[in-house]
DNA sequence: CTGAAAGCGCTTACAG
DNA sequence: CTGAAAGCGCTTACAG
């Protein structure tokens, strides 16, 4: 049973809502008595409930977070970024895993709701818009990071998808590259099929058709694009250069290639997307569309507290990358 | 204002107790009236509040967890498994960050104590067993997962490091290295003291002295380590093998080998300490000493889990871990 | 300045 | 089976 208000009250010979009030510093309470009071807090050993403050101002000062797995870097750098901000403005960050599962994505958001968090920010969502009718009963303001569901939801930010994978196909052709591939990861939701756009819109500028066989699929892993990427090279008119969803996917192609003794970037030009950690240390060195994940996870907290403070917020953030090349993308031999 | 406990009680004409009853399915209430109280909730959107519920029960099943930087992937998979078996447990996970400084350490294990968690564990305590006083009032449990601090503190899980170098050291013993040099980590605290020990268990078996100048220490981290390796391998007899504080200074060794021109393994043997994501990865793969980072943090949760459900758990446990030999490693080419 | 009172939204003996 | 009552530990009008 720790120490309440109620202890503190009779140890000092006041009642209880003086206590309150001079453990507040409300400016009622001369700093004398405040002081006294605060000294016998200390020495008795007190800690204030927050459950207890919370029931009766409505506020926990806490924000939920879910992403797909804490696992993963990226959605580590992600939430460190929100943890900083929510942590500067005095806020605890409680954080829950969906799996990439709907349905768990649903329970946890309920569950958030149960607590009374003041405010919640979902990565990846599976479920986007269907949140809308589960919170607004509990007022609970919700901001999306890029959300894989679609449709319109109030408050978001997600990455320029499109742009990204536009500019990666972009460097291709611009080193004078006409045959490229596009390395998919057929789970990826919109995010694929908005690189796969950006993809297309530059060979389309360029004036290049691009073939159905060239656009491939794997599971945005390193074994399962490392399987698709053998389609591709095993192909009879090899692409010269490969876009492909995600540095994993560019990771598992680097390792097919190397089994093929195919030379890269000599005889095949490969771009990543995310700039993960690994991605600078592989060799080649992986020429990469970088998400600034941090950052991202810095003003999805932002966006949010400035809803929880009752102020009204930017609705859908598109942020953009920078193309990071390096070592595995160079002119075509011939 | 949410709906009520009170609110469905008026709108189902009982009192609400016999809905809050009703709502737990308490054996008291004969299953129809259960069912029309908990459809009317359903319709009305109630979501039971948690904070007041806590405030009665005394349990917030929350779980405070401690981490220097949910960034570093090493974490990452620590804190998924620690989620994973609270989750199981129908705990929550509050996740707040010290970044490795002791003084914000304190304030956020006191913060937990705030919101009066039901448990708390601590990754890479800075603090250690100082926590005792801070704690034994509120009574909450905590354990600590690889403890920085030193010191006998009541619950705690940490790798063991020694016998995990010692592991390293000795392969490269046995492939036939004579000359082998340890990169540290000034900033590794206890496991870089522990790991020094073990690299020189193994040399003393052996019957190697071990000298001054092939222990160097970097800070943990690419670049510290790059520098650092330039002093041992610019020194008058070079060493052929070295085993490094954890994968990051080894990938730094690597690089600083690859710009000296000695090529690795074959003039240079290098092992590394953690199996991160990117060890495999590197060209050549490190040959490394994998911790099971996430089973660690199943298992500290379950300790605490354990202990929060008011039974006894084991007071210290040591986890080893395997060595992986990948192609960093070689017998020395005389 | 200070205290008594009400209330936040629940749970749970206690009495019927 | 059901309700009235007390209480969890606070905050904050309200009255003095």
């Amino acid at each position: 049973m720790p120490v309440s208000i109620k202890d503190i009250a009779r140890l000092a010979g006041v009642s209880h809502s003086t206590v309150s009030r001079a453990l507040r510093d409300s400016p009622l309470i001369p700093a004398v008595t405040a002081q006294r009071i605060q000294q016998i807090a200390r020495e008795s050993g007190y800690t204030a409930s927050a459950v207890a403050r919370s029931l009766v101002t409505r506020k926990t000062q806490a924000i939920g977070v879910v992403v797909t797995s804490i696992a993963d870097p990226f959605n580590g750098d992600v939430v460190d970024g929100m943890e900083e901000v929510a942590n500067e403005g005095g806020y605890s960050v409680i954080l829950a895993t969906s799996q990439a599962d709907p349905g768990r994505e649903v329970t946890v958001v309920r569950s958030f709701g149960e607590r009374r968090v003041d405010g919640i920010v979902v990565a990846s969502s599976r479920v986007g818009s269907l949140y809308l009718p589960l919170l607004q009963e509990l007022k609970i303001p919700i901001v999306l990071i890029n959300n894989q569901r679609g449709g319109d939801f109030i408050h978001s930010i997600a990455f320029d998808n499109v742009h990204g994978a536009y500019q990666a196909a972009r460097h291709l052709l611009e080193l004078g590259h006409r045959r490229i591939a596009y390395l998919g990861d057929r789970l990826g939701l919109h995010s694929d099929h908005d690189r796969l756009a950006g993809f297309q819109q530059a060979l389309s500028e360029f004036g290049l058709p691009w073939r159905e066989q060239w656009v491939v699929h794997g599971d945005g892993k390193l074994e399962g694009a490392a399987v698709a990427a053998r389609t591709l090279l095993g192909s009879g008119e090899r692409p010269t250069g490969v876009v492909c969803y995600n540095d994993m996917s560019a990771l598992g192609l680097l390792e097919a290639a190397e089994k093929e003794k195919i030379a890269v970037p000599d005889a095949l030009s490969v771009t990543g997307f995310d700039d993960i950690f690994c991605a600078a240390l592989a060799r080649p060195a992986l020429t990469t569309v970088r998400q600034p994940r941090r950052e991202m996870g810095r003003e999805a907290m932002r966006i949010l507290l400035t809803l929880v403070s009752g102020a009204s917020a930017e609705n859908a953030v598109v942020i953009r990358g920078d193309l990071i090349v390096r070592g595995s993308t160079a002119p075509p031999q011939i």
